[in-house]
DNA sequence: TCGATTTTGTTCTCACGTTCACAAGCTCCT
DNA sequence: AGGAGCTTGTGAACGTGAGAACAAAATCGA
């Protein structure tokens, strides 16, 4: 017999009130395009029109706001100022969160420069690097500060989200450092998988992944591989290094 | 009746020889790791071990795996090199791929100081701005170059994959020049929404969208939203701009 | 040579995500 | 007042992804 279950069959696994995870990362999207719309002056919206601006198709917007409640006016539309707001609010920015830049090189500078923080709800409270040659170094308003001092910052201004742009060698060491300080979501440009303790939330942007997928495409555009299935290497016989070496190679 | 249906249920769809695009999205990460296994002289790895290295758990790892083809031996594991060169064929990153930046503020910058491309399959070959005080400079060992420039560069180095890394502004104008000039994958960097035509890839990395999806779980994790649902707001009542203007403004 | 052991490749099932399609509800016009 | 015309919100169908579980295949030891 069927086991007694509470949830609906195919409906998303969510806590209460939760919303899809698909549906979160769409979320900023939305809020971007909205506020292009207010800065129009469009005071009203359809779903084909958020849709259209969003970049995705409307049924998938309605259903993803559907989430939030009940915030359109059938036959009308959405009201821009009124839907802006409670995107905001459920996605948490409009309170302001503290960030930390951990790794003040050519990206952490980047970063550090980058403008749009302010007006999206994040606040960077600080720019640490454990080189001595960089701290003290002066960017934009901000001054680099030795990553020894994160436990004080952290504790000081309440700052939850890392940001981790170091070389891979130190990420993880980095990251530990983070979390025990008390950081409880990272976001990691380090190109390593960074392991975190449960509670953690960790999220990763690789330049390199990103190319590569292009790449796999860009290749099946262009003709099918005109590459070698095996090409010069060694046989397929190695073992692992700490197992015992044996013979019996079965050659190519 | 059941309709003729040639594929299995659940199968997913792809074409010929195609691999699912999750598992598109984790190759690159399976390469970096066989390429950390080799370096540290391991020449056979388990799908576990493997696993644990990519940060997945090892069945998805397995799946994945035999999308590529059969290249593990039972019992005994993946050849790290056999492997690392299978997937770097089929990604396609065993040939390099001419990349154009452009736009080189602070980001453009750090990403043309970058050096992990050359190592991973892709060769900037040109980074572009409009803006004239800024060509000329020498970057590394590249010099910058006039964005009129672009169609010239991409019919010489047969460039196919372009990055955008201006502000959101002109980006449009910037992603519709590279594909009329025969670029056909593009990583978008501005926070904007590019529209291409059909088969042209597009991927997107956005900051402040990773971190608002971290603050939407950070809110979750640190107490329920203590905000009000209706706040002092314009009423929902407005109409779209172009709609004949209605009287009962719920003004505030 | 044969069984024990290990580890892959694959099948099966369930969960998640997307899209279609339409009833419900709102506005406007006559 | 009532019908025509839009647009939202949602139920249902379909497609994609993840993970458990196991048969198949290889090695190793006796």
């Amino acid at each position: 017999m069927t086991p007694a279950r509470s949830r609906r069959p195919g409906a998303p696994t969510r806590t209460e009130r939760g919303i899809p995870e698909a549906t979160v990362a769409r979320l900023p999207v939305y809020l971007r395009a909205l506020t292009a719309l207010s800065d129009s002056g469009i005071a009203t919206a359809s779903s084909e029109d958020l849709a259209t601006a969003a970049g995705v198709n409307s049924a998938k917007l309605r259903k993803d706001l559907s989430y939030l409640g009940s915030y359109g006016t059938r036959g009308v539309g959405y009201d821009v100022e009124y839907l802006r707001y409670q995107i905001a609010r459920e996605i948490g920015v409009t309170q302001d969160w503290a960030v930390v830049i951990v790794g003040i090189g050519n990206l952490g500078h980047a970063l550090a420069n980058y403008s749009g923080f302010g007006t999206r709800g994040f606040r960077i409270v600080a720019l640490l690097d454990a080189d001595p040659t960089l701290v003290g170094e002066q960017i934009g308003d901000m001054i680099v500060r030795d990553f020894a001092e994160l436990e004080e910052i952290v504790a000081a201004d309440r700052v939850s989200i890392g940001v981790i742009t170091t070389p891979a060698g130190p990420a993880q060491e980095v990251c530990d450092r983070l979390v025990s300080a008390g950081v409880t979501s990272i976001l990691n440009f380090a190109p390593v998988v960074l392991t975190v303790p449960a509670g953690v939330d960790i999220r990763k942007v690789d330049l390199s992944i990103e190319l590569q997928i292009l790449a796999y495409h860009e290749q099946r555009k262009s003709g099918e591989a005109a590459l070698p299935e095996v090409p010069e290497l060694p046989a397929r016989n190695g073992v692992v290094s700490d197992l015992p070496s044996v013979g019996g190679g079965v050659g190519r």
